[in-house]
DNA sequence: AAAGATAATTGAATATTATTCGAAAATTAA
DNA sequence: TTAATTTTCGAATAATATTCAATTATCTTT
């Protein structure tokens, strides 16, 4: 049998997806031609990025969620981006933000469980620049990407 | 003129849009009624919660993001989940986590600009429960909700 | 204020796409 | 091995997005 779900899941994880503008229009009560305008302008201002899955974490083993605080070598704090860009690039990164204080960098970060995350922060993270990671494990999630659980 | 454009990103925040089966049939060459099988089987066993659109927030007047980390009182040890459900009601807050660690709580946290993030920190968050917050602001996002900016 | 330019709304027609259905193949259970 | 269940997939249908052209509204310039 094929497996088309993992690749299904890492299609939709990130786009190949689109507004159901019939069911919008009806909720907004306009015609769906003035929300199709609507749509694509907001499209061609790049105000939207993609369209995507959110999925129930747990039951595409990445289970087990991280809020990542990382401390950067001070002969990094030039370009805080150059790890950023490098970490992103991990399909076990949701979100990479450069921020104030102590952590310039905060990741979140999903795998299956804890040794999947072992792995990550083992042979991953510790590239030079990296002085300190501090996780905060995620015990539940209440909500995610706007979407409430449960 | 109508002003469709807040409640239109207001629903594609968190719902209505769907998977575009066709061009994920092209791009995997497997017969669109195979893929709809299987995406309506992911539904069907709740491992998608939601189709929904990623914004590049800056434009839809949301660029001000930070990650808040929450402690509670002692005796709200017991059931965070009552704090976390009132504060995952908030249209602001993207995501809410339950952790290990010194900060019970973790929110990421979209507003406007700093001053719609003090209005938020001050009227909202200080409820009884709430011991302190530290707030990580985000300078600039490069990746959101597996989402690669730029 | 007026005139022209630009942007937004909308219905009708068309093009795409999702969905249903049924049959066959594959997998699992007994 | 057989029976039950799940998965695949083509053909037909239903639903939806998209295009187009005309009208209305808004903004700009003088």
């Amino acid at each position: 049998m094929k497996d088309i779900t993992q690749k299904l899941v890492g299609l939709l994880k990130s786009g190949y997806c689109t507004p159901q503008i019939a069911r919008i229009a009806k909720k907004l009560q306009e015609p769906s031609t003035t929300l199709h305008y609507n749509i694509k302008k907001l499209e061609k201002e790049k105000a939207v990025l993609a369209y995507k899955a959110v999925f129930d974490y747990k039951k595409i083993d990445e289970g087990f969620c991280t809020y990542c605080l990382i401390s950067l070598a001070p002969d990094e704090y030039g370009n805080p981006e150059r790890i950023g860009k490098l970490l992103a690039q991990f399909n076990e990164v949701e979100s990479v933000d450069i921020c104030t204080g102590d952590w310039e960098l905060v990741l979140k970060v999903r795998v299956k469980d804890q040794d999947a995350y072992y792995h990550f922060v083992k042979n991953i993270v510790p590239r030079k620049g990296i002085i300190k990671i501090i996780s905060l494990v995620s015990f539940k999630q209440m909500k995610t990407e706007f979407v409430t659980l449960e």
